[in-house]
DNA sequence: CGACACCATTGATATTTATCAACGGTATTT
DNA sequence: AAATACCGTTGATAAATATCAATGGTGTCG
């Protein structure tokens, strides 16, 4: 019995049309949801379009209103997460009560609390959205079943591991042989869209200042020619 | 004309011993000198005898006397540097001529200025020995040549990397969120040796501290019970 | 529209840490 | 053995930053 036979002809058109523009938007949603992903990982080794696919097998797409978390605190931290679109951020709360920002995740980036990723212990950190996002997330079998399937993706680990470890060491350094002022000016040089897109109370603390104090050394910059 | 004809033979019995004695002594060091290098990487990965042959042809042995350098500032950093025996400490020195320790590295671990190293760039750090060491060093290229012909040794330098970046990113927490005396007590915990090895005025620069300030947090921590 | 949350700024004050200087002890060098 | 370098401690003071409190602006939500 086709469908047909059982409803008025303009009700059956109306739900082919309503059909095709969802697996329209889906067909959009789903080419669009990797398309920042694999062009990055294009850039460091050249993935076939079958290498590709095994890889969408092991990805989770999400989407993360502002707002919203990702990861709490006490929760493991199950997913490697990758942004697409939108901006995350992650951070740990004090004994008193503040928040600490540890990272801003862009799109591009890749965030985590690598020690729970890999140590299943509970993280001490949230990861939440500052803008609507999204994220492919990958657990911790996929990425290592990925790395089995494709031995290139272990290099491209490997290799964007090592970058990480060097930016944090650089960031270590301008934390402890920078002023204040030096430190504001190089995250304005390096990620002027930071800066623009997060509140200013953020960004000192992840500079590891209290908002006061980064308000003040603006002023300070600006005042004196 | 053999040997024996042209010496008296006390003289050529004193030759034979001196020389069997040396050939001794270069069976153990070359033998000691991979000890805790291979210690280290087989309690990840398991290396065959012949994969070790392979690797020792990418190793120089290299002894380093106390005080002297290995990397100095405006060098490029060409090896990445394991210490067998022990103990070396890397440092930047800021504009008021001032020390700053970047890190120390005991028996069976690894240091460069991995930036250095991977770019090319001169190098803003110095290392050297704070004690008589046994190292063993390896360049960029023999290191992708054993990644090449080992590649289970990619393996490894992934989760190495990876490990180092927790550390590090642990590290960078400790610095942000806990006080000067709780610091002092975390290193003293996980790096005891360190901590008896090394003069207390590099140990209060690796804190991010003066000498003076770490001497006053430990009076504080000894009075009041 | 009004109430409310969020945020940057500013002022006053407290706390922490650095800086400068001096001293005494210990190890190293000559 | 004497001279010297190195090191840890202590005191006095200065500088940087945090803390506490208040204000005004801006946007959001009912």
């Amino acid at each position: 019995m086709p469908l047909k036979e059982q409803l008025p002809l303009f009700l059956f058109e109306s739900c082919c049309i309503t059909l095709l523009l969802n697996l329209a938007k889906l067909c959009l949603f789903l080419s669009g949801m990797y398309e920042v992903f694999f062009k990055k990982i294009n850039e460091v080794i050249h993935l076939t379009a079958d290498e590709e696919a095994i890889f969408k097998n092991y990805l989770k797409p999400k989407k993360l209103r502002k707002k919203q978390f990702i990861l709490q605190e006490g929760d493991v931290c199950k997913y490697s997460i990758f942004v697409e679109k939108g901006l995350l951020r992650s951070y740990s709360v004090n004994e008193k009560g503040n928040d600490q920002v540890v990272q801003f995740a862009l799109e591009g980036w890749w965030i985590a609390d690598l020690y729970s990723f890999i140590t299943g212990e509970p993280s001490r950190y949230n990861i939440d959205a500052l803008e609507d996002c999204e994220l492919l997330l990958i657990n911790n079998d996929g990425l290592k079943e990925v790395r089995r399937q494709i031995p290139k993706f272990l290099e491209f680990s490997f290799l964007q591991m090592q970058n990480a470890y060097i930016a944090l060491e650089r960031r270590w350094s301008h934390m402890v042989t920078l002023s204040t002022e030096e430190r504001y000016n190089k995250l304005l040089d390096k990620y002027p869209d930071i800066v623009q897109r997060v509140p200013q109370h953020m960004i000192a603390s992840y500079l590891g200042l209290t908002p006061e104090t980064l308000s003040r050394a603006k002023k300070q910059m600006t005042l004196p020619k």
